[in-house]
DNA sequence: AACTCGGGGCA
DNA sequence: TGCCCAGAGTT
């Protein structure tokens, strides 16, 4: 397990590859967010920019999304991968923001979670961009460079590797820390082929060794 | 813990 | 073409 200080060389070597790294998704405001971070879900931030950029023309409130049909809803969404699920998630989404919340998205993750179709990873990348509260949002990105940096342990479940983080990150650092991670796993520790070859964190990175040493 | 939803991106 | 993916809900 690394510690304390080879993950904060980790971290600066990962900033020095992806200096701008930030959140990809078009928010104007919490609510717009919410919507963004749901559609992503098991897809690429462009797809669910291309998809928002009309989408936030047409709708703007809780209201709006509700005064169309389901399908008119799940038509204006088609080319995003689960989106007649997703579909009836903001709408019941709308609904619950209508009748528990005046309209106004809920400002902490324990209000969040309780939203259809947002689960702990998106609470947590809301209250993070949209609030700006400290949060790390582990998606399959982080929770596999976590594991194969060793950050983690292997046999961690999600919540464990999000705590681990926490525990291991000084708190001013974690929504960086976030997007670090993530370009770091999208980009270049990528779960088919990672670039164990050109990596700079391979001395460090037991996976990455592993790896190495099984290509010869 | 395993399964399902799913169109688009990429090899 | 086939395989995989910035998750969440259900069983």
């Amino acid at each position: 397990m690394l510690n304390k200080s080879q993950i904060e060389y980790c971290l600066a070597e990962m900033e020095k590859m992806f200096p701008d790294a930030h959140c990809e998704l078009n928010h104007r405001n919490p609510f717009d967010l919410v919507i963004a971070v749901l559609l992503s879900a098991q897809c690429t931030d462009a797809l669910v920019n291309k998809v928002t950029k009309n989408l936030f023309e047409k709708y703007s409130t809780p209201e709006d999304y509700l005064s169309v049909s389901l399908e008119e809803l799940q038509q204006d969404i088609r080319s995003i991968g689960l989106y007649r699920n997703k579909a009836k998630n903001i709408r019941s989404l709308c609904e619950l923001l209508l009748t528990e919340y005046g309209g106004e998205v809920p400002q902490s993750r324990d209000e969040l979670v309780k939203l259809p179709g947002v689960g702990r990873k998106t609470a947590n990348v809301v209250v993070s961009v949209a609030f700006g509260e400290p949060a790390l949002a582990v998606d399959t990105h982080v929770e596999r460079v976590s594991k194969r940096l060793a950050i983690c342990r292997w046999k961690d479940s999600v919540l464990e590797v999000e705590k681990t983080l926490m525990r291991k990150i000084p708190k001013e650092k974690w929504s960086d820390t976030h997007h670090r991670l993530i370009f770091f796993g999208r980009y270049h520790c990528k779960a088919q082929s990672p670039q164990c070859g050109i990596c700079p964190l391979l001395e460090l990175c037991r996976e990455g060794q592993k790896r190495m040493k099984r290509k010869k």
